[in-house]
DNA sequence: ATATGTCACTAAATCGATGTAGTAAATAAA
DNA sequence: TTTATTTACTACATCGATTTAGTGACATAT
């Protein structure tokens, strides 16, 4: 009932010939050594019939490419980065690479596991959106040099290929949008990291909020336990203050959270409070108000990771300058998580 | 600048010995074969200081195993999925293997690319949410005798070990509670799949719709198309249905379709249009009205299949019995999306 | 007749581990 | 003293591919 895995040693066997001889057949340089026709069909259909196919770790130990890529995430339950995944995959897909996901959970520790397993199993590169502390690892795989992009956020002192928003305009433009809608006393609620994206964020929020010499509110929750306390966080904000009138979350799972508590306090969007979620979410569209939201331009920074990590798969030896692309964010403007204006009209 | 890998060969021409002392004690079998302890602690320290770590692709040519299980399923950006794979991960990581996750986005092919790709690098198990046409496949699977375990549906006619909801049980209940709550045209909405979750609920529905002597009403949708077309459908089912009371969805994406459909026909939830999803969704406890789910008990269909897959791996030779495991489903009552009874009281 | 060149293949080294079957030296048993 | 046993290692085949450097047979050139 077992059956063996047929190896290319057997096929070379069973057609009395030498292993070479398939080897060359198989990976189409028939011509190019002159191996004759006749052979190269019978050893093309025998190995049709035998349903062989090689053993890929064979041959990934043997050249040192595994046509695989991996991509490291925060979380594939995020829709931002389910998103990217879907998107990453498509386009490596089409280009004869497999891609393989990684959740590094934003922590240092897990990302590293899962960067040594990859490695040591020789994916020909990584896009990694890396959690903090991890700067020797990639400074590592940097050295050995193995084809990395990073995307959504990096670190200011190692020079990558990488692929970010332009978070600080997009933060600036949110908080801009609410100041403009009336809404004075808006808050920040973001989570405690000093990833760029997070601080750019940060950077954005502050830099309206002072032009227009507003106060500002800073609530910065650990991102391990936001699904623990986010909205008992958030709920004691509004409590203690109960001039805000404005939220602006750094990312979609904390408006969700937000929003979860904005409901629980029975205040409603946006008359009570205006809410704007930095990153988009599917059901943003759906909830009643539905949310105003700062959206990355997924797809295209998709392409660009992709093709960044192409490049220098296929730079063969030359040098070749890192290089750093930064796509500008959209505003999904949806009136009613925001509408003080008309609503006060 | 860039670093040759060291292998196990450099270590042991650094120290002088052999090869294969090398491996015994990298291994922890210096006991064992009777390697003296001071030989010993000199390679764990000189290992130590070099950063040597092993070839896991060349351990793994050689041993057979990879200690690396492969996930299959639907779609990563899917809450169920997304959260099964949480769970199995965390699961599998504290017995000390990997796990690598593959969306097969429900079809054949892609599932079929990613076990032969998976296999080729012979990863130490499966499991598998299978999409149709993919018996074949399995069947190879389990003749070469791969660990795996199906989960969410199954083929009747292949005898493997697995885990599932019991569907039909669960959809049953789900329009008995609409009926109960004095909903009388109760359309079913669901994808064009045989797969038995999706048949199960089917045969759910219709039990209960002729247990009262009820019309049925089913729309089965494409799978593949869900993300076009799904909201048209249910729009032009209800439009040409003004009968209709009540919505079943087969799947917890078809319910956002439909709520997006209720929406643009300024129907009311759950005074025109009563809702109850298959598979609960983070947001319907956000939503207004929030939607009532039938929800999978999926931590311990996790832990189920954890347990199967490790039993398999660990039993070394003797046949061993396949077993089914079928958990029931719960009923996360929110009464607001199905209320018609209090409504018009 | 000898050298040169093609043609159609093949032997064997290699990638980096594991693990079986040994060996040489020291010690114990007869 | 000879044999058996133990101790502390090591040589080498192996996993299943790729790839370099040949080889033998035949044709053509000089």
């Amino acid at each position: 009932m077992k059956k063996k895995r047929v190896s290319i040693k057997d096929i070379a066997a069973q057609l009395n010939i030498s292993i070479t001889t398939v080897s060359f057949i198989l990976n189409g340089k028939s011509k190019e050594v002159g191996i004759s026709t006749a052979l190269t069909e019978k050893v093309l259909k025998h190995v049709e019939e035998t349903g062989y196919k090689p053993n890929l770790l064979a041959k990934s130990l043997r050249t040192g490419k595994t046509k695989i890529i991996c991509l490291l995430i925060e979380n594939i339950a995020d829709p931002f980065f389910a998103t990217v995944a879907g998107y990453v995959e498509e386009l490596f897909n089409q280009r004869g690479y497999k891609i393989i996901f990684g959740s590094t959970k934003n922590q240092a520790a897990k990302t590293r596991e899962l960067i040594d397993l990859f490695r040591d199993r020789h994916v020909d590169g990584f896009i990694i959106a890396p959690s903090e502390k991890l700067e020797a690892d990639i400074t590592n795989l940097l050295n050995e040099s193995i084809p990395l992009v990073l995307f959504d956020r990096y670190y200011k002192e190692i020079e990558t290929d990488r692929v970010t928003t332009d978070n600080y305009e997009g933060a600036y433009n949110a908080v801009k949008l609410l100041i403009d809608q009336d809404y004075r006393n808006i808050a920040l609620i973001t989570i405690d990291s000093e990833q760029t994206q997070m601080h750019d964020r940060l950077l954005g929020y502050e830099k309206a909020i002072s032009e227009y010499g507003l106060k500002p509110y800073t609530v910065k929750m650990n991102y391990q336990k936001v699904e623990q306390t986010a909205v008992e966080e958030i709920t004691q904000l509004l409590t203690q203050n109960p001039d805000i009138d404005a939220l602006f979350f750094g990312t979609n799972y904390l408006t969700l959270k937000g929003l979860q508590a904005i409901e629980e306090l029975n205040l409603s969007v946006p008359g009570d409070i205006g809410v704007i979620s930095f990153d988009d979410h599917d059901v943003f569209k759906l909830l009643k108000p539905n949310i105003t939201a700062v959206a990355q331009p997924i797809a295209k920074m998709s392409e660009e990771m992709v093709n960044l990590l192409l490049e220098q798969i296929d730079v063969t030896k030359a040098e070749r300058t890192k290089r750093q692309v930064v796509v500008p964010s959209t505003m999904h403007v949806r009136d009613s998580s925001i509408k003080k204006i008309n609503h006060n009209a």
